[in-house]
DNA sequence: CCCAATTGATGCCTCCACGTTATCAATTCG
DNA sequence: CGAATTGATAACGTGGAGGCATCAATTGGG
């Protein structure tokens, strides 16, 4: 019941309403002509109804044929939309990719790769997520994002990863602070100095760097009040309740009672990464990552 | 090139799509399951990329199959609606009828006629266009038309057609005219009364009525004005310019300083008729016939 | 008025494509 | 570890689509 005819007998009695002939039709089809003639009789058959009115000298649409003509045209015009579409996800031209940032990379060179990469791919359809790097792990593990700018630290095993950044560290102290005129600072002179930081799962990861620079560096800081966002985090600093250290990328957005103060020791720094599943890579999850590849060629260059 | 693949093989993947399991998918479609299985393969070999991903165990649809899973469900619907309207159209359900009706029959049951087969055929496209009698004549056999309602003594050999209803003819007068007061008049007192009348070709066969229902009386009507269409002539016989005969159906649409006297001559009348193309009828047409003569039926046992 | 030419339909033959059965390989349960 | 299920593969047969040759019918020209 109602299922749809044969492409090819479409095809060929579209040909025949477009030439007004069954001759021009099938030389214009490069198949000979009684092909076509069966081809229609065998539609109308199946269709139960006349299509074409035959005069031995001429060919007329029927009214029905003529309905027919037009919206199958349509249809099939959809019909190879569809598999255009289909292939340009297949080959990675569109579809849809999930992008999750943490704080500390949303700062870098992130924002600007997501907008090359959005005029290069205008196909695509990229939605961005605001995400800390632990929880990024998780949600590349489980599929609900397809890549992550993340602390590099954060990376398991599971994931593929990429490093695209570097970045120093800055101390956020209120310009009201005694420490506030320092135009560098050494790491150990914090050693006493309270500490506001983010505690929860979120931090997870970023508490740990700091952690481990401190202690490189012979303290452990002193936890003076907790915050879990970075709104809050600097309205503490701000309060001097205490410092924090954080990306040096972050300096442009920092509010203006909030000095940034780098620190001295050269081998203090975080990485930013990419990452992705490596298990569910789509297509256009394998040019995103390209193209972040392909970017970061020329600032490797530099550097080199 | 971007020809669209079997029908059959994307029925075939959408089922598979469905059912997440080939040998299910062959279950639905009464098929067995290699069957389904080289489908598929024909397909993805054809596109040139993989639709599926599958681990003997588990069927998944990939991006792209996703995408043309959706779609092609889209187009293949179109496509059965196509048909389905295509059939619609040559069973005569639905389709386009563009009807044409005169003056003299515009107020007839013209109107209830096709409004009521409006009712019955909601997918049908009626088209109503004005027209005398004598231009349906050609408009009919140019296919201009497909139907028209028209005074039966313009129709032609060539044309089928059909009575639809027997009208007496009134007399129009401006009711300060001598004559308004009289309730009913025979022809023959009309001698030597002035008519106001249509002359152009438009008006040619009512014309020719008024002129043989005249001369059965024994006179030929004095012609003191002519108009060409029916404002016209009513003015002319507000302003006493002469009378007019006219089908008595037009009674509830005069202006209220016009009276409508019937004649007293008991064979003077004119039939009106609808008229088709022998040559040209869609199905469409045969069914407003049928429906018309239907409509008739009734009328007819009424007076039989 | 008839013959040539063109057009669509038909008969026959071939071959590819699709479907079926039988079987294998791999994974998942009990 | 064996039973069962699932998808892939192989071998085989049939139906349908296309090609060739030909017919029937209409048209146009000499």
């Amino acid at each position: 019941m109602g299922r749809a005819p044969d492409l090819v007998r479409l095809r060929y009695f579209l040909a025949v309403a477009k030439a007004s002939s069954f001759r021009g039709a099938s030389e214009a089809l490069n198949v000979a002509q009684p092909a076509v003639s069966r081809a229609v009789q065998m539609l109308e058959a199946e269709l139960g109804f006349k299509l074409l009115e035959r005069t031995t000298r001429r060919v007329t649409l029927t009214k029905a044929g003529a309905v027919l003509a037009r919206d199958v045209e349509d249809a099939m015009q959809l019909l190879s939309r569809s598999v255009r579409n289909a292939r340009q996800v297949a080959c990675g031209e569109a579809g849809e990719i999930i992008v999750a940032y943490s704080a500390q990379s949303a700062n870098g060179p992130m924002a600007d790769m997501i907008v090359r990469f959005r005029s290069c791919f205008p196909h695509a359809a990229v939605s961005l997520y605001m995400m800390s790097s632990h929880e990024q792990v998780h949600a590349l593990e489980s599929g609900e994002i397809d890549v992550g700018f993340l602390l590099s630290a954060a990376c398991k095993g599971s994931l593929g990863h990429m490093v695209v950044g570097r970045e120093r560290f800055v101390l956020l102290v209120s310009k009201h602070h005694p420490l506030a005129r320092r135009s560098t600072i050494a790491l150990k002179e914090l050693a006493d100095v309270p500490f506001v930081i983010g505690t929860t799962k979120r931090w997870e990861t970023f508490r740990s760097l700091i952690n481990s620079a401190c202690l490189t560096a012979g303290f452990l800081p002193t936890i003076a009040e907790e915050a879990d966002d970075v709104p809050v985090l600097l309205q503490l600093v701000s309060l001097q309740r205490g410092v924090t250290l954080y990306g040096s990328a972050v300096r442009p957005t920092l509010p203006p009672d909030i000095a940034a103060i780098p620190l001295s020791d050269p081998d203090v720094f975080f990485d930013v990464s990419v990452a992705w599943n490596r298990r569910q890579q789509t297509p256009l999850v394998r040019e995103f990552i390209a193209f972040i590849e392909k970017s970061l060629a020329p600032i490797d260059l530099v550097k080199g």
